[in-house]
DNA sequence: TCTCCTTTGAAGAGT
DNA sequence: ACTCTTCAAAGGAGA
């Protein structure tokens, strides 16, 4: 299980990840370490402060691309064949440059806009407008202030407060994100470029929807049909009234924490998609796979500590949570769909068994049913 | 409308 | 201890 620890880079969980990848193309990961040089860590360093340059591309990696697309869209040339894929290194220095500009400064995009939220995810380089700006200077990891209740609160009470979720869930909090390093915190005014039609805080669904019940806008939080929910809200922005029992089965869902490759997907889609004019999920995934693991062990290290405080975030905002509580959810839910009409008195099925209907007999909607039940006094 | 595809990593379940 | 399974994201495709 990969692990890192706060402190450093080689004692980091991508080791295993990086045998792998030793077997892979041992020489061309020497290559690469070899090649990242004073030079490249100044670049690093300064790329940091400059996000502009994260964005732009290079001819190379355009140039590249295109091979990576006919090797994913060719089926006789499957991923599986573990070609000397790292003679992508034209990707890979592209990559490269994209880490040292955006890794950092792009995930608070990521973060601020609640990407666990169905409508809330955008990389910094997609087309959905970002709406809060990474500060430059910024720490890299202060994307995870969205965790921070110190956000949230003006002073030392808050409804917010972790301590609220202890009472109300009655769990055991360790006191305040104390092993949450410093740059959690956001710069003073770094909320401030929060604009209100943003509805942080302000929406009415917000509480239902994508929050923790801190109130905090926690990712991991998704109402069980967000995406259809928070859509129909959006257009409508009247709530409609549910039904109790659609109310109840919709309990927000806590999801898992991203990891290290999810948190990478996630910011380099949208290049990959603008690159390569590829919108399948499934292909651009097969790019990403690879462009990850041609990734120098530094640049993976950046992911696998992001991964790791969220994981470590994740835990302190929701102690009791377990991946099992997601674990058989598609299942469950075709149960919990099936039990729902096998419950309704006026569900298609049991109106063709009430009044002798065949399974052909297509008139038997839920909307007649409901019309049946009330002119035969159905219960 | 729902599920599959496709990737890696984390974590739970099962052996 | 080890292997297997599930779920995280994404969005097009097909049932």
């Amino acid at each position: 299980m990969p692990q890192l620890s706060s402190g450093g880079g080689d004692d980091l969980g991508a080791n295993d990840e990086m045998i792998a990848f030793k077997d892979e193309g041992e020489q061309e990961e020497k290559i690469q370490e070899n090649a990242f040089t004073e030079r490249d860590l100044a670049d690093l360093k300064s790329s940091l402060v400059n996000e502009s340059e994260g964005s732009s591309s290079s001819p190379a990696a355009a140039a590249a691309d295109p091979e990576a697309i006919r090797r994913v869209q060719d089926p006789q040339r499957g991923y599986q064949e573990k070609l000397p894929d790292h003679m992508e290194d034209g990707i890979k220095h592209q990559d490269t440059g994209m880490y040292k500009g955006s890794a950092y400064s792009g995930y608070p995009f990521l973060m601020l806009s609640d990407p666990y939220l169905p409508n809330g995810s955008m990389s910094p380089l997609s087309n959905k407008v970002p709406v809060v700006q990474p500060s430059h200077g910024v720490h890299p990891l202060t994307p995870l202030i969205p965790y921070s209740n110190e956000h949230f609160s003006h002073g030392s009470h808050s409804p917010h407060l972790p301590a609220d979720i202890s009472q109300k869930q009655g769990v055991h909090r360790p006191s305040q994100t104390s092993d949450i390093p410093g740059f959690y915190s956001l710069p003073p005014g770094g909320v401030g470029q929060i604009t209100p039609s943003m509805g942080w805080f302000t929406h009415p669904l917000m509480l239902s929807s994508g929050m923790h019940t801190t109130g905090i806008p926690h990712p991991a939080i998704v109402p069980h049909s967000g995406k259809q929910e928070i859509d129909h809200y959006d257009r409508s922005m009247k709530p409609q009234p549910e039904p109790k029992r659609e109310k109840e089965a919709k309990k927000p869902t806590i999801k898992k924490p991203l990891n290290a490759f999810m948190l990478y997907m996630k910011e380099m889609r949208a290049k990959v998609i603008a690159e390569c004019t590829l919108k399948e999920s499934a292909a651009i995934n097969q790019i990403l796979g690879r462009r990850w693991h041609a990734l120098s062990r530094e640049e993976q290290a950046k992911y696998y500590e992001l991964a790791r405080k969220e994981r470590q975030l994740h835990m302190q905002l929701y102690p009791g949570w377990s991946a099992r509580d997601n674990y058989g959810k598609k299942k469950r839910r075709a149960r919990e769909k099936q039990q729902d009409s096998n419950s309704d008195p006026a569900s298609p099925k049991k109106c063709r068994a009430r009044f002798g209907l065949n399974q052909q007999t297509d008139w038997c909607g839920p909307c007649r049913c409901v019309l049946l039940r009330f002119l035969f006094h159905c219960s």
